[in-house]
DNA sequence: GCAAACCTTGCCATTAATGTGAGGGTTAAG
DNA sequence: CTTAACCCTCACATTAATGGCAAGGTTTGC
């Protein structure tokens, strides 16, 4: 499909569509004419994204851990081993973001029920 | 303590921490000659931003969630009840970032399993 | 075959967080 | 007192993610 239409299923603009390839997290192949042609798996995969990047990962990120997550790419190739450590380094940095939001939204969570356990009635 | 103590026990640049009081998440006093004034509460209120801007928090969900989560500031104010609104909204915005996060880690990790458990020996 | 709609590649703008330097007071050490 | 080290404000630069526009080729519908 060519790009205004996965745009289109995606909520993405087109712009962004050609960002992500330019920094290496979308790749898709041309057409004689030029134009960008994507495949099916595209519309899964850009929503895969959206939902990394509105979370807070950086495209540098998302271009390590991408390749294991779709069910499109290609889940059974041979990453050269460095890509694997990055892979390992990756896990415990989302580790640590888990940490660090359960931990606040702990806080959170309890001074607001102190709140609301107390006192509503101003 | 002056700026420049601040920032060194807490490694956070004086330029951020001037940003951070103008963005409205740190508030320090000035004194007689216009420095900036930091209570020992500070270190520890630092520290909290750095942990949730490197977590991927914008300055205004913090401006939001911080005056809750100090031990130092005003866990007994009176937030003007609209902030408690926005309070509820920050606290699911972040279980959404949890979930996602927890999602994407589950499934990086199988994927390094099934390379680690199959085959190292190329 | 023409016009509207879509595509391409630049390039310039913006927002958030951050870096950096200039120009000018203040404080502290000798 | 002088000088180095700090502080102030102002302003411009940068990076990442994003928005927008322009000039030009393509496709599609009539």
């Amino acid at each position: 499909m060519k790009i205004g239409d996965l745009a289109a299923r995606t909520g993405v603009a087109p712009r962004l569509l050609r960002y992500y390839e330019q920094v290496g997290i979308l790749h898709p192949v041309r057409s004689s004419n030029g134009y960008r042609a994507y495949g099916e798996p595209a519309v899964e995969r850009v929503l895969q994204i959206r939902e990394l990047l509105d979370v807070g990962l950086t495209t540098d990120m998302i271009r390590e851990v991408l390749p294991c997550l779709g069910v499109e790419p290609q889940p059974r190739e041979c990453p050269p081993a460095k890509d694997l450590d990055g892979l390992r380094g990756q896990l415990v940095n989302i580790e640590k973001r888990i940490d660090v939001l359960q931990r606040n939204h702990q806080a959170i969570k309890k001074f607001l029920n102190a709140w609301e356990g107390a006192d509503t009635t101003a």
